[in-house]
DNA sequence: CCAATTACGCTACTTGAGTTGCGGAATTCG
DNA sequence: CGAATTCCGCAACTCAAGTAGCGTAATTGG
């Protein structure tokens, strides 16, 4: 069908091994093109036919790392949305803040790398929505709760504190954040138990 | 007292300026370091002679750049938070999201870069918490609240939006949010009115 | 088999960050 | 004034991101 030479179709996940297992070696620095096409067996050109960024490129291998911690919905909301707080908690500790805060930039330098991302986390906030809208019908949550705001609530903080301040994120202070946030935003169950 | 010949006092204005400007112009891409030194006419070396970095070359230039608004306690806490957190979101809004993610980045690549930024955050937070409590004492705040979880409540989720997920911040989510940390984290006023 | 087509590798290039070495200018102390 | 000291400008350099041109390998259609 379509007619010249086929790409090699082991390239891309060559490629983003060898990239992955840079950032976890030296991090951010220590990541050069140069040294991922060269440990690739790849020619630089070839990458930047695929990637058309370095950033791009770092991208796509956190992407691929990106553990997908599942969403599990045992029919407690409260104590189901605590839980994810606390997964999504310890991956910000886990993963350099460095990194995240490169992922970030690269979002705004970036419009399409932005949109890339934004579709990355905008998927794994679509579950928690739903999950949410299950725990307001139930009446585990006030009617009405807004699902973004209530997820803005419980993550906004926990990125401001990793990305901006630079505290500590303790599980005591999830929790308690997480408390103030379900009391807050999304009130107290109509229907307690 | 000082020996040698004396530094030119002028030089780190007109670079700090001329920074500022380029950044205005062409945000954080036209941004180099040698169109700085050239404009301000300055040597490069002198430049680095001053900032190790370009990134504390822009750090510098987007510290004189915050316009200092001030925090105003006008007795009630409630109605200061929620004006301040506006203004916060208001500079968000204003100041390209490219720059705050640039900052935010600059602070994880560079550990001294970080402290320094964390240094201006500091003071800001510094402020707010000291408001925090005297409206705490006053009962028109739980007594117990956590000065930085109430600030953390009402400010991560601006950062958040603005970083993350790229979702516009409204006046009016802006007040939802502030609402529902003041009732969730800083609990009700112990002695309304 | 042959032509068109597409992917790949290689070399060389441009650009901007950051460094190095040196000579000259300004200032203080004796 | 002269020596020590510190700042400045200049030119040349290294290193990594990203680009351009060209030759070649693999595949499909005729």
């Amino acid at each position: 069908m379509t007619r010249g030479r086929p790409r090699d179709a082991t390239v891309a996940d060559r490629v983003v091994a060898v990239a992955g297992a840079l950032l976890r070696e030296g991090g951010y620095a220590g990541f050069t093109v140069d040294e991922v096409a060269s440990r690739a067996g790849v020619a630089k050109t070839t990458l930047y036919r695929r990637w058309p960024t370095r950033d791009h490129l770092v991208a796509a291998a956190v992407a691929t790392m990106l553990a997908e911690t599942p969403l599990r919905d045992t029919g407690d909301a409260r104590a189901d949305l605590v839980r994810a707080t606390l997964d999504i908690a310890a991956g910000l500790r886990a993963q350099t803040r460095a990194l995240i805060a490169e992922l970030v930039a690269y979002g705004a330098r970036h419009d399409d790398l932005g949109s890339f991302l934004r579709e990355l986390w905008t998927q794994r906030r679509q579950a928690a929505s739903e999950l949410i809208e299950r725990g307001t019908a139930r009446g585990q949550l006030r009617s009405g709760t807004d699902p973004a705001m209530l997820i803005d609530a419980l993550v906004g903080p926990l990125y401001y504190r990793v990305l901006v301040t630079g505290d500590p994120i303790t599980d005591d202070y999830v929790r308690a954040m997480a408390d103030a946030a379900l009391s807050g935003v999304a009130g107290q169950a109509e229907v307690p138990e």
